[in-house]
Formats: C-alpha cells, sequence, structure tokens
RNA sequence: GGGGGCUUAGCUCAGUUGGUUAGAGCGCAUCCUUGACAUGGAUGAGGUCGCAGAUUCGAAUUCUGUAGCUCCCA
C-alpha cells in the first residue's frame, strides 16, 4: 500500500489478492488430526446457469462461514461442483439445435445429441464456477465435481441398485405429473400451483333410464375436453338426490357411450352439482375413484397434450385448449351446456416447462423413502438442527405427509437407470422377480447384446441426494477417501433456501441414513448421528426486487451480480448482501440497499489510510508486540474505552457465530467501527496526534490493535480489502495471509487489554456533553465554528472529568474555550443540561430569547413527564419490593438524574 | 381445508431469557468541501410497536381473541 488512493478501487485489489490465494492454495481442504473439521458442501449450481442474486447470498453465507472457521484455526473444506440439470440443461439444448439447424433431439437420436449437450456443457459448464470465484468464494476448486462424472455416476448407480435391491424402489403404472412441454413425468415438488382463470361448465348427460322425475343429470367441470375419457359418473352414496341412480346408467355424449353411474365417498356434495364426472385416465382424484370401481382407463390425450383418436374423429390431433373451446361448442349445440360462468381455479403448472401439467397414466420407477422415522427423529432430537430453528417445523411436516417419489424421467440428459430387460421377452411379460428376464446393476449384464437397457433417466435430485457422501469417495473409496469420510463426514453446516427443503435437504438426510453404512432396519441415535450428511442446516430467504416480485428474466427485475461486483466491488456486494439478509422468508433487494456495503469498504479504506499518515508505522507483526507497545500509564478514558468496546465486539460475533445468527454481524462491525472508533476514537485522538510522541506512539498502538481485529473479524464478510489491509499496515509481517492468523477471543483480548470500567462509563457521559455542546452550537448556527467559547457549570467530581477530558471535548464539540463558569453569571446564556452539569454558550448578544424559551418549554415538558413516570413507579411499594435490586436502583438513580435535570432546565428557562 | 411466517419511523428492517427514556440504514430538513473519507461530517424532524382483551409491580416482547398481508402443502 505504497500509493494511497483516497477511494477505495476494489477492482484490482480483488483479482489480486484472489490470483494470490489460488496460486498459496489458501482453499485447500487438508484433513488434519490436531485440528477441529468444518466442511461444507455446496448446494450444485446448474452446471449451464449463470450467477444470479440467489447464488451471491447462498455463496457469500458459505464463503463467511468457511472463512470464519479457519480464523478459528479449524480445518476448512468448502466443496464445489455443478448438477447436470436433466430438463433445465436438455431443453436449452434442445432448442439450440432447433434455433440452428432445424432439428430435434429425434432427428438426431440419443448419443449424437448427447455428444450435443456434452460439447454444451464443456463450453458453459465453468462459467459460473468462473462467476463465483469473483465473488471470493473461497472454494476447493481441485475437489471441483459433476455429478455426471464418472465416480460420482458410479455412486448414483450404486444408490440406485441398493436401494432395489432393499426393496425400496419399484416400477409402477401410476398417475404422474406429466409435463406435454418436455415430454416428461416430473415430481409433486416440481409442480406449481397458480390461480388461473377459466371457465366453470355446467352440462347436462342424458340418463339411459329416466327415473320419472328426471331425464338428465347436471354436471359441473372446468375441463370438458376430457369428458371423451368419462368412464363414470359418480355421485356422494348418501346423497338423497341422487343414490336411487346408483347402478344405473348414463350416456356420455361423445363419443356416445353408456357409462355407470357409481357412489363414492369422495364426492363433494355441496360442490357444483353434486355429480362429478369421472375422467380415471386423466385425473388423478378420477383414478383413484376408478381403481375402487374398476372402471375402465381411457387414454385421450397423449404425451404432447394433444387428444387422440380415442376422443373422436373431431378431436384426434388437438390441442388441449383447443379441443375445450370445441367440445363446449359441441355440447352447445346438442343443447347439453347449460351455463358457462367464470371461475378462478388453481391450476398445476410445470416448473421447467410453464405450461399445465396434465395428470398422466404412464410407466415410471418409484422409490419408497427410506429412514422416514430416523430422518424426523435426528431433526427432533438436535442431531440436524435447523437454524432458524422453526424451518424444521417445514420439514417435519413435509416427511409426515410424505408421499413416494417419482425417479424417472423421460429425458436423455441424466443418469440412465440402470435396468435391463431380455430382448426376446415382450415387455408384458417381463417377471421382474427373475434375473434372466430383468438385470440390475451397475455393471450392466455380461451379454449386452441380448439386453436392452431402460430408456429413462433420473430424476436429477436422485443424484444430488448423494452430494455429500458420493464427493468424498462413498461408495468404494480408496484408502486416502475414507481417512478423508471419517474426516469430514459428517459435514458441518448446508448452507441453502427454505425453497429446497424438500426437493433436496430432506433427500439428502434420508439417503444418508440408508446407504451411508451397512444395510440395517432400524438405527440407533449413535447411527443416525454417524450417517447424517450434516449437523447444521442454515436456512436462508429468497431474493425478490424491491417490490417483493420473484426476480425473473421475463421481468428484467434481476441485476446481473457481475454487474453490481463491477460498481461496488465484490466485498461492498457481499456486506451489502449480508447486511440484507434477515432470517425472514423473502428479502427485498435494491441497488440502493447495497450501498452500504461499498461506503463501508470505502470507510475502512481511509481509515486505515488516515492511520498510515497520523503517525509512523511500528512493528505490528502480532498482537503481542502491539500490546507492548502501548504503555497503560498513558491511557486516558477513551483509550479504555475503545478497547473495552473492541473486546465487547469480539465477544458479540462469537456469539453470533455459535448461534448462526448472521444477520447482525454486518450491524455489529459497521456500528463499532463507523461510530465507535471512526466518530468518537479517532476523533478525539487527532489533538493527541499532534502532540507529545509518547501519547502519540500510545494512541498509535491501540489504534493498530484496533483496527488488527477489526480486519480479523470483517475478513470473513470481506475477504479482499481485510488482506490488502492487512498487509497494508503491516500486520504480515510473521504470517502472509491473513486467514491464516488465529482470530484473538474476547476472553484473550481481555487478558491482554486492560480496562478500566470506570472510564468507560465516564466516556458515555461526554459523549453525551459532547453531544449536547454540538447541538447547542446548531441551534445557533454555529456548528461549524471551532472557536466557539463555552462554561461549564459543573463542580465536584463532574468538574473534574471534564478537566480531565477538556482538550478531547474541545476537540470533539469544535470548541475554542471550555472554562468552568466559576462567578460569572450565567443569567441569559443559552444552555443545555447533560450529565456532568450544564454547559453555557458565550453568546451574550444576538440570542433569540423567544426561540429559546419555546425550546426548553418543550424540554421541560418532556422532563416533567419522565419524572413522574419514574416517582410513579417507585412510589408503588409492588415495584420496589418484587422487581430485582439492580432494576431497582437503576430506577432511582435513573429518577434522581432526570429530577436535576428538570429541575436545571427549569432554572435556566426562568432565567432568560 | 391444513401448516408456517409477518404486521415497530416515509421505506427496508433490528429489538436476545419481560426491566432504565424503543434502535439502525436509507430517505427527508438545516448547516458544512476544516489536510482520512461528500462513497463524508454535524444537528434535527419523524413511532399510541396492526387492533382488543388477559397475565404481571412492569408487555414491542408472554397468552387469548381479532383484522390484514404473505408463503408452503392439499
Amino acid at each position: 500500500m505504497t500509493e494511497i488512493a483516497k477511494a477505495y478501487e476494489p477492482k484490482e485489489v480483488e483479482q489480486r489478492w484472489y490470483a494470490n490465494w489460488l496460486e498459496a492454495g489458501c482453499f485447500k481442504g487438508v484433513a488434519d488430526p490436531a485440528k477441529e473439521p468444518y466442511a461444507i458442501m455446496i448446494p450444485p449450481p446448474n452446471v449451464t446457469g449463470m450467477l444470479h442474486m440467489g447464488h451471491v447470498l447462498d455463496n457469500t453465507l458459505q464463503d463467511i462461514f468457511v472463512r470464519r472457521a479457519r480464523l478459528e484455526g479449524k480445518a476448512v473444506l468448502w466443496q464445489p461442483g455443478t448438477d447436470h440439470a436433466g430438463i433445465a440443461t436438455q431443453t436449452k439444448v434442445e432448442k439450440q439445435v432447433r434455433e440452428a439447424t432445424g432439428q430435434t433431439k429425434y432427428d438426431l437420436g440419443r448419443e449424437a445429441f448427447l455428444e450435443k449437450v456434452w460439447e454444451f456443457r464443456e463450453e458453459s459448464g465453468g462459467v459460473i464456477l468462473n462467476q463465483l470465484q469473483k465473488l471470493g468464494a473461497s472454494c476447493d476448486w481441485d475437489r471441483t465435481s459433476f455429478t455426471l462424472d464418472e465416480d460420482y455416476s458410479k455412486a448414483v448407480l450404486d444408490a440406485f441398485v441398493k436401494f432395489y435391491k432393499r426393496g425400496y424402489i419399484y416400477r409402477g403404472k401410476r398417475m404422474v405429473n406429466w409435463c406435454p412441454a418436455t415430454h416428461t413425468a416430473i415430481s409433486d415438488e416440481e409442480v406449481n400451483m397458480k390461480p388461473q382463470n377459466g371457465f366453470f361448465y355446467k352440462m347436462r348427460y342424458e340418463l339411459v333410464q329416466p327415473d320419472g322425475e328426471r331425464t338428465h343429470l347436471e354436471i359441473s367441470t372446468t375441463r370438458p375436453e376430457t369428458l371423451m375419457g368419462d368412464t363414470a359418473v359418480a355421485v356422494h352414496p348418501e346423497d338423497e338426490r341422487y343414490k336411487h341412480l346408483i347402478g344405473k346408467t348414463i350416456w356420455r355424449p361423445f363419443p356416445r357411450a353408456e357409462i355407470p353411474i357409481i357412489g363414492d365417498e369422495y364426492v363433494d356434495r355441496e360442490f357444483g352439482t353434486g355429480c362429478l364426472k369421472v375422467t380415471p385416465a386423466h385425473d388423478k382424484n378420477d383414478f383413484e375413484i376408478g381403481q375402487r370401481h374398476g372402471l375402465e382407463v381411457i387414454e385421450v390425450i397423449d404425451h404432447e397434450g394433444k387428444l387422440n383418436h380415442l376422443a373422436g374423429e373431431a378431436f384426434d390431433g388437438m390441442d388441449r385448449f383447443k379441443a375445450r373451446k370445441v367440445a363446449a361448442q359441441k355440447l352447445e349445440q346438442m343443447g347439453l351446456l347449460i351455463e358457462r360462468e367464470n371461475y378462478e381455479n388453481t391450476v398445476g403448472f410445470s416448473e421447467r416447462g410453464d405450461v399445465p401439467i396434465e395428470p398422466r397414466l404412464s410407466e415410471q420407477w418409484f422409490l419408497k423413502y427410506p429412514k422416514v422415522e430416523e430422518a424426523k427423529r435426528a431433526v427432533e432430537n438436535g442431531t440436524i438442527k435447523f437454524h432458524p430453528d422453526r424451518w424444521k417445523k417445514t420439514y417435519l411436516h413435509w416427511l409426515n405427509g410424505i408421499q413416494d417419489w417419482c425417479i424417472s424421467r423421460q429425458l436423455w440428459w441424466g443418469h440412465r437407470i440402470p435396468v435391463w430387460y431380455k430382448k426376446d421377452i415382450p415387455r408384458t411379460e417381463l417377471d421382474f422377480e427373475n434375473p434372466e428376464h430383468v438385470h440390475v446393476s451397475v455393471d450392466g449384464p455380461s451379454d449386452p447384446e441380448s439386453w436392452e437397457q431402460e430408456e429413462d433417466v433420473l430424476d436429477t435430485w436422485a443424484s444430488s441426494y448423494l452430494w455429500p457422501m458420493a464427493n468424498l469417495g462413498w461408495p468404494e473409496p480408496t484408502a486416502e477417501q475414507q481417512k478423508e469420510l471419517d474426516y469430514w463426514y459428517p459435514t458441518s453446516t448446508l448452507v441453502t433456501g427454505f425453497d429446497i427443503i424438500f426437493f433436496w435437504v430432506a433427500r439428502m438426510i434420508m439417503a444418508g441414513l440408508e446407504l451411508y453404512g451397512d444395510d440395517a432396519k432400524d438405527l440407533s441415535d449413535e447411527e443416525i448421528a454417524k450417517r447424517i450428511p450434516f449437523k447444521n442446516i442454515f436456512i436462508h430467504g429468497l431474493i425478490r426486487d424491491e417490490k417483493g416480485r420473484k426476480m425473473s428474466k421475463s421481468l428484467g427485475n434481476s441485476p446481473d451480480p457481475l454487474d453490481l461486483i463491477e460498481k461496488y466491488g465484490a466485498d461492498g456486494l457481499r456486506f451489502g448482501v449480508c447486511n440484507i439478509a434477515p432470517s425472514g422468508a423473502d428479502i427485498l433487494f435494491s441497488e440502493e440497499r447495497i450501498q452500504i456495503g461499498r461506503n463501508f469498504t470505502n470507510k475502512l479504506w481511509n481509515a486505515v489510510r488516515f492511520r498510515q499518515m497520523s503517525g509512523p508505522m511500528a512493528d505490528n507483526s502480532s498482537l503481542d508486540v502491539i500490546v507492548g507497545r502501548m504503555d497503560v500509564s498513558l491511557f486516558d478514558d477513551y483509550d479504555h474505552w475503545i478497547l473495552g468496546r473492541l473486546t465487547n465486539l469480539t465477544a458479540d460475533l462469537e456469539k453470533c457465530f455459535a448461534r448462526y445468527e448472521i444477520a447482525p454481524l454486518t450491524h455489529q462491525i459497521y456500528a463499532f467501527f463507523w461510530g465507535d472508533f471512526c466518530d468518537w476514537y479517532v476523533e478525539a485522538s487527532k489533538g493527541k496526534l499532534k502532540g507529545d510522541a509518547a501519547l502519540r506512539d500510545n494512541c498509535l498502538a491501540i489504534q493498530d490493535l484496533v483496527i488488527r481485529q477489526v480486519l480479523q473479524l470483517a475478513h470473513p464478510i470481506m475477504p479482499h480489502i481485510t488482506e490488502e489491509l492487512w498487509k497494508g499496515l503491516g500486520y504480515d509481517a510473521a504470517v502472509a495471509f491473513i486467514q491464516n492468523t488465529q482470530l484473538t477471543a474476547a476472553s484473550t483480548l481481555a487478558e491482554q487489554v486492560p480496562v478500566d470500567t470506570s472510564a468507560v462509563a465516564r466516556v458515555i457521559q461526554l459523549q453525551e456533553l459532547i453531544s449536547q455542546a454540538r447541538a447547542l452550537k446548531a441551534q445557533y448556527n454555529l456548528a461549524n465554528k471551532r472557536d466557539v467559547e463555552v462554561f461549564f457549570g459543573a463542580e465536584g467530581s463532574a468538574a473534574e472529568v471534564i478537566t480531565a477530558n477538556v482538550a478531547q471535548i474541545k476537540t470533539l464539540a469544535g470548541l475554542g474555550q471550555l472554562e468552568a463558569l466559576g462567578e460569572r453569571s450565567s443569567d441569559g446564556l443559552p444552555a443545555v443540561v447533560t450529565p456532568l452539569g450544564s454547559l453555557y454558550l458565550d453568546l451574550s448578544s444576538s440570542i433569540d430569547v423567544e426561540a429559546e424559551k419555546a425550546r426548553l418549554t418543550k424540554e421541560l415538558a418532556k422532563l416533567d413527564k419522565l419524572v413522574a413516570a419514574g416517582e410513579g413507579k417507585l412510589k408503588n411499594q409492588k415495584f420496589v419490593n418484587s422487581a430485582p435490586q439492580q432494576v431497582v436502583d437503576g430506577a432511582r438513580k435513573q429518577l434522581a438524574e432526570t429530577t436535576e435535570k428538570r429541575d436545571e432546565t427549569k432554572r435556566i428557562l426562568q432565567s432568560l
């Protein structure tokens, strides 16, 4: 730091230090039995994704945790990597290919298409990781992992095979959420419910045998396009209106067919007409009703969301939304449509395809979740802790109503399911119990030519749920990997957003419990503690825009983090993001709100710059050396005070980390450094720095100590600037990088530096006095005059405090003279009352008596109220008897002070 | 329908187990380019802590009810 720029220029500093760190191998995770391990597995971003604000938040928090852990002397591993993001990546490449050549993936074929995807991933797969480096992320990049890496893939298949052999995985024809845009099944968690404006159609189906009263039944539906697949009409079995019709039949209007009327308790009598058309092929509930009553399942909508020939010739090949209108028209023409009313209902949308999902019957692979009870127990008994704690309710609630997970996807990009079918046996005749029919293994059959592999791949989450263990060498660790597993697993903390508690967090826990270790039915608490993937889960909110809307490309409300880094610096952005990251669910983001980060880095920069300008640099190589430069006999009240505050800050931050309370971090550091250190301590020091050399050097040693500690405390949040300043002030003489130093604990600090607590109390009084003096000056538009003369009316100990600190008071309040009032008359002088007695402004002329009277009258009223409140409280015997002694004493002291201030204010007012 | 969360200054939010006179940042007003910093300094205005009860000597904080907003699940 030879050339000191006036403003901090982050760009060059950040690039330089990041390169230095990489070169020195600062981020390497080295298992060291002498140290406590601390490991975080990154939530893998999509391999083809771009950095967005959500990543910035998530990774800044992780970096804060791991950098703090290093300063606490732990061995740290932050494992980076990406996942293959099945649907997202495949659709992206499909689109690219289509735009470039007009070809579909079917034109290319499976292998050629996958080559294209791999090419795409080679080009863009590293982008997001480079972006994380710009943010300063201290991951062990040598370990960068990808869910389709060879070893990782083996782990995924191995898990599948183990689950299959243990009976957790099965194949079945079920209703799934079908995405007609991406042609694949998706899990319940990938369906977003959105309110939609549509119509509620009321129509009539003709009874085959009229019951005398009526010839038709009225039926309500939002989806008339499915009526061609109706195979029954259901009523509630106890519905007086209809129950006599159960067992009779009714005409489906088109294709015209006689279908049964059935009784089923699922039907809500109050809803609509109380008659429900049942389409088992295209509605989950209808399917279940169909199962109960043995109904025929007629599929009339295909995988693309188009109707097929079973819907009738007129509809064959028609899109489902068009078919809805056409079906309604047709009903109208037939005189069967009674009314069409506006209706808002919620419709499930495919997260990836962003089209309404189509419930569809299809052959899929399912995973029955293992170790659900243990997964609950681990969280209930605190083996795994959520931070904030309340998220465990969400987790437990989900586990209580958990349904089997559809893990197959009709995609090509992903882990192809390791199941082979014998070629000469028709699929419908396969016996899954017979290994001659169906082969399940990681490596496949020894005679692959006589087998056909399952076409489907696994859901991406069915690979990333192994992330913590597979990255460390599970399931077949080498001797070296075994050591790593023993050392790092279970990992320390998982940092992620609440939106993937179901998708990922819970599944990782269950996978770990089932797979990490031998096959076991019931697990003891001890075994659970060994198998869990992580011990702590830090849940943060989602970043939204300033109006609370989700950030999205289409709204254009999502800033590019790289632009923000360009403008504010990575450290500024990190500080800003950390500063607005409360524990609540949503974080409203606006650029305005992160400017504080840039401002703070600049403040830090300039304060250190001022330290350099204030006097000669001295040996800063260690805490002991700096303490050795200090001379307690020269300490003034401010010296004691700032060191006391520094110890408090250190202790407060220790508490924050221990409790996973991240929100207060930046506030604490900001308030101490800007408020206490710069605004008070440095300002109070300015006189000393120009005077006596011994006093000056003592003061500089204290500043060096404070800055050193603050740089360490702030380093996890702002790694680059703190490293630069660390070197700039020569703290690096013994250890090259700040991250390799030990953070001094609050308890050690308290032992090293003597703090006179009575001095701390005096400074608080002095600050009040100085603020009052400044306010008095401002009242008379003298705020910026530095030669103002002020008298103080204090006597006794208060006068001693003022006299001892007269230089600092003059500097801080900007006074030319500060003398005892003595024999002078204070009549007519503007005055303020402080904890150390009254101050009088020497301004006999040009005083606005009326304004002064008004101000003091207002002040007096306020004080009267406070005195009354205090007296009332102390008159209350119950309060005096039952409140703790210190509270009562405090109230007495408070009242005494307030009363004195009130009386003094009254006296001054009367003297005017 | 089930579950969670929120409601404190104009805005965004802190407020630890109830305890002295409820805080911060931004914004606003007034003044200031004095040799660290205008990405700055000083001062000030601004709050019946959603509403109604209850417990308590004492409630922003605990409990009950209630209103509004929001998220998740069905």
